[in-house]
DNA sequence: TAGATTGTTAATCGATTAACAATC
DNA sequence: TAGATTGTTAATCGATTAACAATC
C-alpha cells in the first residue's frame, strides 16, 4: 500500500473507527455511512470521508461503506491484520496486568518473553510466558525476535532498558514509564500516565 | 485565576513542562529561557511563550523564567497544587498497579476507597485502603467524597459504574476501560490502551 | 431515472511559527 | 547603556469543515 505522509491525528482516529465498526457489526449491521458514523462517533461526516480517503476510496457512492470490509481495510492500513511478538521489561503489577490484558484481549499480539531484575520473580510464569533475568532475556530475544517491547520499569532503569531494546532489534516500544524515551529509528508510544491525570485535574478545576 | 478557553493541546503540554522544569531544578538550575526549554523539549521557543502567555506573563524580559516559580505557576494553573481523593472501581492487577503507583508517586492524590465485585477481594487492603463490595462502597463514598474515580473494569460493567460515578458526585473520571465513556458535566480522561498500541503498529509498518 | 452518498476541491478555522517592539 | 529575552502581533501552515460534481 502506497501511503504518503498522514498526520498523527488521523492515525490515532483509525483504531477508534475500528471500534465503532466492530460494535455496528455486533449489532448485525452490514452497511453504514459517513453520516451515521459521524453521529455515533461525534465527528463530522466530512472528516471521516477525508480521513479514509487518505488511504483510498473504500466506499461506494449512493450506498456508503460495507462495515466488515471497512474494518478489514483499516486493519490492513494499521498492520493489525498481522501478528506481533511482545516482550515485557518490568514485571511489577503493571507489567503483569498488561501482559494478561494482551493475552486475553489481543489475539494479534503474543506475550513471548518477560524480564525482571528481581531474582524471586525469575522462573515464574506470567501470561503463559517465562520471567527471565537480564542475561537470560538478552540471550532469549536474540533467538526469538521481539516485535514490540513493553516497558514498565522505574525511571532509573530506563538507560539500561534502551540498550536492551536497541540490541534486541525491536520494531517498536510501548512505554509506560514516567520518563518519555526516544530511540533512533524505532517508533515509541509513550503512555504518559501522570500527564493524562494532571490534564484531567485541569478540567476538574475549569468547567466550561 | 481568570482563564478563557485554552485548547486541549496546550493543556496536555503543561504537565510536560512541569516534568522538564523539575529535571532542571534537580540539576540545580535556577533560571531558564524559552529557547533552552525549546531545545530540551523539542518544541519552538515561540510556542512555549505562546502557551504560557495564555495564563499570564511568568517571565521577565532579558532574563527568562525562574524554574521553581514557573513550576509552581503551572501547578496552580492545573490545580495540581491541591490534593485529591481517589476511588478505584475494579481491583484486578491493573487497578492494584495504579493504586500502588498513585500511593508511591503522587503525593497530591490519596487512595481513599476501592471497590470490587468479587467476594474474595472484599476486606483485603490495597495501597493502604480497604477493598469493598458495591453496596458498602456506595455507602462509604457518600460520607467520604471522592474527587476522582479510577475505572479499570471490563466493558460489560461500564453502565453500572457510570451510575456509581454520578451518584457519588465525583469531580472527574480516569478511565482505563476499553470503551470510552462520557458523563454529563463530569470530565473524563479515557486512556485508550489498545488505540495507542494500534497506532504504534501503524508506525512500525510505515517508517518514514 | 431519482435519490443517496461518496470522493475531492475549495473555504474556513485554529494552531504553530516568525517577527519585533517593549523592557529588564 | 547594550544585550538578552520576553510578551504580543502578524504571517504561515495544516487540519477541519463545507460544498458539490461524480456516480452508484
Amino acid at each position: 500500500m502506497v501511503t504518503p505522509y498522514v498526520s498523527d491525528a488521523v492515525i490515532r482516529r483509525l483504531p477508534r473507527y475500528k471500534r465503532f465498526l466492530r460494535s455496528l457489526k455486533l449489532k448485525g449491521q452490514e452497511k453504514t455511512s459517513s453520516k451515521e458514523l459521524a453521529q455515533i462517533m461525534d465527528l463530522t461526516a466530512s472528516q471521516i470521508r477525508q480521513d479514509l480517503n487518505h488511504f483510498g476510496g473504500f466506499g461506494q457512492q449512493g450506498y456508503g461503506y460495507n462495515v466488515s470490509d471497512l474494518e478489514r481495510q483499516i486493519d490492513k492500513i494499521l498492520g493489525t491484520d498481522k501478528t506481533y511478538t511482545m516482550g515485557f521489561i518490568g514485571c511489577g503489577r503493571l507489567g503483569e496486568a498488561l501482559a494478561n490484558y494482551i493475552r486475553n484481549n489481543e489475539p494479534h499480539f503474543k506475550v513471548t518473553a518477560l524480564c525482571d531484575i528481581r531474582p524471586d520473580m525469575q522462573g515464574t510464569e506470567i501470561a503463559g510466558a517465562k520471567v527471565m533475568g537480564q542475561s537470560e532475556f538478552d540471550e532469549f530475544v536474540k533467538k526469538n525476535p521481539i516485535d514490540i517491547m513493553v516497558l514498565t520499569v522505574p525511571a532509573d532503569q530506563i538507560p539500561s532498558v534502551e540498550r536492551i531494546c536497541v540490541e534486541a532489534n525491536v520494531k517498536g516500544v510501548w512505554n509506560f514509564g514516567l520518563v518519555e524515551i526516544s530511540l533512533p529509528g524505532i517508533p515509541v508510544s509513550n503512555m504518559h500516565l501522570s500527564e493524562s491525570l494532571e490534564s484531567l485535574v485541569y478540567y476538574i478545576n475549569h468547567p466550561d
